[in-house]
RNA sequence: GGUUCCGUGGCCGAGUGGCUAGGCAGAGGUCUGCAAAACCUUUUACAGCAGUUCGAAUCUGCUCGGAACCUCCA
């Protein structure tokens, strides 16, 4: 079986098929490092994350290119000619630049959170000014863009009359008619300078206030909301490439104006499939800051915010966004995030302890009883439901199912004789791959500091010392104190005990 | 208003026309010095109406409800 993807430019599942055997370019709409990542950001990058290890994992050579918008030309409507970076950097009292590095890091700090594998490149706006402008010049040599007052203006209708007859309509991403847009565009302000409503800036005229501008062909300025990923997708991956990803919400207008722009300089529309993930959802609205009801990633990680009853583990807001498919929405609640919370420790507990098993011991022939042939089956199954638009979702019901098994394991419910030794390789082999490769999870309860471990032991021994000689004043006291601290003792069914960290 | 999408059990969520998704919560049981954990069993579904079909959560139509985009947005 092979790979499958939702193209959201044709709205179908098709096979993917890369344009250079073994390579993938792929291009992620990355953040804009002007203020703090919220929860609603945390979906693309874990969704292209999850793309990004599974492509790897198929044996491809990807090159994962996502940006950092660090340049603020947010000003479309030019209602206060302001940049968006350069006013909060007065406000703040720090220049752009630092204003832009406090972000950035922040921004890392909580992709490691996350563990997200970093991209192969992140490229900045304001390191490719200069591409861009050689962008924009090329746009306006072909004709479909214009200057005024020092800004340039992409000429929608002339780009939309002469791609028509080619079979690329402007609008053809996110499936608008420019006619029917025309008439139902809002009345903005400063729109004179447009020939067309349509129209989007490639280059702003900086007013004297802004911070941060740069020397073009057509006066000071800055960079048109759009341009940047054109140039620097087309710079690291080429004219035409092969994935596109982002969020739903820049699918119009975004992404079209990206193809615009692309096809213009290019004579190829940029990306061949287009992924978008869908929202993430709270109290049914989408979370985004115009809806002001964003929780910041630190918020989230340490319980700051007032609609939070705990803190919540990065692991498991991972999680929880694997649990269903990118392209559906996912409504944010305490109460499903402290399922997701147990569920991950569930998972990850019976991972650890497959992990430690010894295949050796098992007897059964492969595929000779029945839980071996569903076991079997079920370990199978990942790699057909990743194939199949990465049903992130699905892998996990089928790992959880798995649980029972191992768990059973553990406890001698299930005996050797049920499973084979190949079934438990395979299992161990695939979980590995699955869980900690492609899933990128990690056990959150999980100890690395040696000493604390020995600690731990040795409170266990002399627990299970106390117990023997039914001294449970003694027992019951480690324990309880135990749990007081968050640490919880676990009796294995085998007089063992194991113990798990909050 | 236009474009697109969604409506699954207490909650979150998979679901390609016929086969128990899964997680969390609830109930009963096993194990245990007690408890926790674990294991076993188990109750609640497909917004409504009509149609196609031998058969529909899944296809079609209508009704109701909700969302996203059309403006910065992941």
């Amino acid at each position: 079986m092979s790979l499958k993807v939702h193209n959201s430019l044709t709205r179908h599942k098709e096979e993917f098929t890369p344009i250079t055997p073994g390579h993938v370019g792929m291009y992620v709409c990355g953040p804009t490092v002007s203020g703090e990542s919220h929860l609603g950001h945390a979906r693309p990058f874990i969704t292209f994350d999850i793309v990004y290890r599974y492509l790897t994992q198929l044996g491809y050579r990807v090159r994962y290119v996502r940006n950092i918008t660090d340049a603020g030309h947010f000003e479309e409507e030019g209602r206060e000619a302001e940049d968006k970076i350069s006013k909060k950097a007065v406000l703040e009292k720090l220049e752009p630049m630092e204003l832009v590095q406090k972000y950035t890091n922040l921004y890392h700090w909580a992709m490691q959170q996350f563990n997200n594998l970093p991209p192969s490149i992140e490229p900045t706006a304001t390191g490719h000014i200069v591409e861009q402008i050689e962008m924009i010049k090329k746009i306006i040599a072909d004709g479909y863009a214009y200057e005024a007052n020092g800004s340039v203006y992409f000429d929608v209708e002339k780009y939309n009359t002469d791609f028509s007859a080619q079979g690329k309509p402007y609008g053809m991403l996110s499936g608008r008619v420019l006619d029917d847009m025309l008439e139902t565009t809002r009345e903005l302000d400063n729109q004179e300078e447009k020939r067309n409503k349509a129209d989007f800036a490639l280059w702003k005229k900086a007013p004297p206030e802004h911070i941060m501008r740069w020397q073009s062909p057509w006066g000071e300025g800055f960079p048109g909301w759009h341009i940047e990923c054109s140039a620097m997708s087309t710079k690291y991956l080429g004219d035409e490439f092969d994935i596109h990803g982002g969020g739903m919400d820049l699918q119009f207008p975004h992404h079209e104006c990206e193809i615009a722009q692309s096809t213009v300089c290019n004579h190829k529309t940029p990306a061949r499939y287009w992924l978008h993930n869908n929202m993430i959802t709270i109290n049914g609205k989408k979370m985004g800051k115009s809806y002001n009801n964003v929780i910041k990633l630190s918020e989230l990680f340490s319980g700051n915010h007032p609609s939070l009853e705990q803190a919540y583990h990065p692991m498991v807001i991972r999680f929880f966004i694997l649990q269903t498919h990118y392209r559906s929405t996912l409504d944010f609640s305490n109460e499903a995030l402290k399922a997701s919370e147990k569920g991950l420790k569930r998972l990850m507990e019976a991972y650890d302890i497959l992990m430690r098993l010894d295949a050796a011991g098992f007897t059964a022939a492969a595929g000779a009883t029945e839980q071996d042939a569903k076991c079997l089956k079920l370990v199978k199954e990942f790699n057909e439901f990743m194939d199949d638009d990465f049903s992130t979702a699905k892998v996990l019901a089928n790992m959880f199912e798995l649980v029972p098994v191992i768990n059973g394991i553990k406890d001698k419910h299930v005996p050797a004789n049920a499973l084979s030794s190949s079934t438990i390789e395979k299992m161990q082999q695939q979980m590995k791959l699955f869980v900690t490769d492609i899933f990128g999870l990690t056990n959150i309860t999980a100890v690395d500091n040696e000493k604390l471990s020995a600690v731990m032991q040795l409170l266990i021994d002399i627990r299970k010392e106390a117990k023997q000689k039914r001294d449970y004043v003694t027992s019951d006291k480690i324990r309880n104190e135990l749990a007081a601290m968050g640490i919880q003792l676990k009796d294995e069914k085998d007089g063992n005990m194991s113990y798990t960290i909050a």
